[in-house]
DNA sequence: CTTGCATCTCACATTGATGTCAGGTTTTAG
DNA sequence: CTAAAACCTGACATCAATGTGAGATGCAAG
C-alpha cells in the first residue's frame, strides 16, 4: 500500500510517517517513480511506535529497542533487550506517579462536590 | 522565603518558577527591592502544579482547575470541577493505555529472553 | 493524452516548558 | 561599607514531533 493508505489505517499523519522513516523506525521499498510502499506488517509495527511515543519514549530511544522486536534472535540484541526492561521500569515508575496524580484529583474532586452539597443543602 | 530556596526544596528550576507565575499558576508577594517571596503553602501548590504537568496537563489546563483548590467554595468553581472531572477520565484513559504498552513490552521481553535462553541452550 | 489526485523533497513554522546569557539591582555576610 | 551571592527583566535558544506550503513528479482513469 502507498503512505496514504498506511495513514488512514493507523490514524497518524502522512508526515509523522515519513518523519519515522527519516529516523530509522519504518523502512519502505519505492516503486520507480520513488513513491514509498508499506506491507500490512508495517500497519502493527506504526501501531507500536505510536504507542512508545505515547508512553514517552523519544524516537531515539523507539530506533534502539526495535532490534528486540525484528530480530529477538539477533546477537547484538542484547543491550537492546536490556534497553526494553529499563524503559519497562521507567514506564512502571510513571504509571506510578500517575495514578498517585489521579488520587488527587479524586480527593480534590471528592471535596470541592462535598463542599458544593453541603452548601446546596445548606441553601 | 525566596524563590532560590523555593525552586530548592520543590526541585524546581527558578526559571519554571517565574514561568509558573507568569501563565498565572503561581503567585508571590513582592518584597520592596522587587523580588519574589512565598510561603510554606506554596511548596505544595508547586508540587501539585508538577504533578500535573508529570500528567501531561498544559499549564492553561492546569490554571482551569484551580479555582477548584483553591477556593472549593467559590460559586464559579463549578466549571473548575467539572474540568477536573473530565482531566480525571482523560488520565485514566492514558494510564491504560500505558498498561496496554507496558504489557506489549514485557511480552516482547519474555520472548526476546526466552530466545536468548533457547540459543544459550542450544550452544 | 490529459486531467486530477497522491506523492515526492525541502524548508520553514509551531508549540510549550525550560535553559541560558546579559546587564542591572537587591540582599546579606564579613 | 563593600564584595559576593541571589535576584530582577528581557530576550533568544532548544528540543521533538508535527503542521504547512511550494514546486515538481508519479500514477490512474476518462
Amino acid at each position: 500500500m502507498r503512505i496514504g493508505e498506511l495513514a488512514a489505517r493507523t490514524g497518524v499523519s502522512v508526515r509523522s510517517l515519513r518523519y519515522y522513516e527519516e529516523q530509522g523506525l519504518l523502512v519502505s521499498t519505492r516503486s520507480g517513480g520513488g513513491q514509498r510502499h508499506y506491507t500490512e506488517d508495517d500497519i502493527d509495527r506504526v501501531d507500536f511506535i505510536q504507542r512508545l511515543y505515547v508512553a514517552g519514549l523519544s524516537s531515539r530511544t523507539i530506533m534502539e529497542l526495535m532490534p528486540c522486536r525484528d530480530a529477538p534472535s539477533d546477537e547484538n540484541s542484547d543491550s537492546a533487550l536490556e534497553r526494553m526492561a529499563q524503559e519497562r521500569d521507567r514506564l512502571s515508575t510513571h504509571i506510578k506517579e500517575l495514578l498517585h496524580t489521579r488520587d488527587s484529583l479524586d480527593g480534590l474532586i471528592a471535596a470541592a462536590r462535598a463542599d458544593r452539597d453541603g452548601r446546596r443543602t445548606a441553601a
